[in-house]
DNA sequence: TTAGTAATCGCAATTGATTGCAATAACATG
DNA sequence: CATGTTATTGCAATCAATTGCGATTACTAA
């Protein structure tokens, strides 16, 4: 509840108007304590206000993200949305064959843009950054269907 | 010369019928030197094949890239293509502000990628990794620029 | 060389995401 | 509370990418 009305506040102080379809997606992002594909935003939303179009949902996502209150997740080629984790960003391991996702604390990561910092100069955006590959689960179920077909 | 042989030569041991439009894209994407977008292939192609189809573009890149002759780079939003990097692959760094690619040798994620094998028993896709960010030339023109609004 | 067949192509439709624009509504101001 | 300004919305069009499908064509095997 907290973050919610901190979110509220936010949109205020940049100027932002408080309209009742960014009310709405911001409480379904709220109410989910998992990422939530765009078009789950969408339906739900569209069951609370039914004139709701799929184009809001994605300005609005756009906004919430440019603004921090939502992390923007790419699983597989589709967009998933999360309320900001507040302590710390947290990064995400996709599965490609299991499509699961799995949390990784950023400081998996800090080596690695240091190295390109002092390397290259180059400062790389890794606030919401997820790898996929294929997870230890799969890795062995993988396995043991190749071993099956021989 | 060498690589456009060896791919033809992986596409009819794997059983892959050598179309024009396959040799086509492939000696196109094979002269150019660093990567190219879906539609500059696609408008070269058309020079030298009227008939061809996007579609068929994107089959044939995708199945290049299924066969490792070429790799994939998601450069922005947009896929670029480029001959896969025979001396072992490399990776890019993209940056947001002047959209330049610059590469990345394997062994600045080799540690990253033994990590996340030993802590999680996660596999990742690094072949074709891209991080995106902000370059050292542009980071100095943004702090430029940024002065003088003061 | 000629048929048979399965891979591939071209086209059109579809998907996820974005954008232009006129109508609407949130907010500030009097 | 009424009014004006301007951000925001809904709709339709658009874009990059993918897919279904009937027509075509590369290859195989006689």
């Amino acid at each position: 509840m907290i973050k919610h009305e901190q979110a509220i506040e936010t949109l205020r102080l940049k100027g932002h108007r408080l309209t009742p379809q960014r009310l709405i997606v911001l409480s379904i992002i709220a109410s989910s304590d998992g990422h939530m594909g765009v078009d789950e935003v969408f339906q739900a939303a569209k069951k609370a206000y039914p004139y709701m179009d799929i184009a809001t949902v994605y300005r609005t996502l756009h906004l919430f993200k440019d603004l921090g209150v939502v992390t923007e997740v790419a699983i597989g080629d589709r967009l998933h949305f999360e309320l900001t984790d507040p302590d710390g960003h947290h990064h995400h391991m996709v599965c490609r064959a299991c499509n699961g996702a799995f949390n990784l604390s950023p400081h998996y990561l800090a080596e690695f843009r240091d190295t390109l910092n002092k390397e290259f100069g180059f400062e790389p955006d890794l606030e919401h950054f997820a790898v996929t590959g294929v997870c230890i689960d799969c890795q062995r179920a993988e396995f043991k269907s190749k071993e099956k077909q021989k």
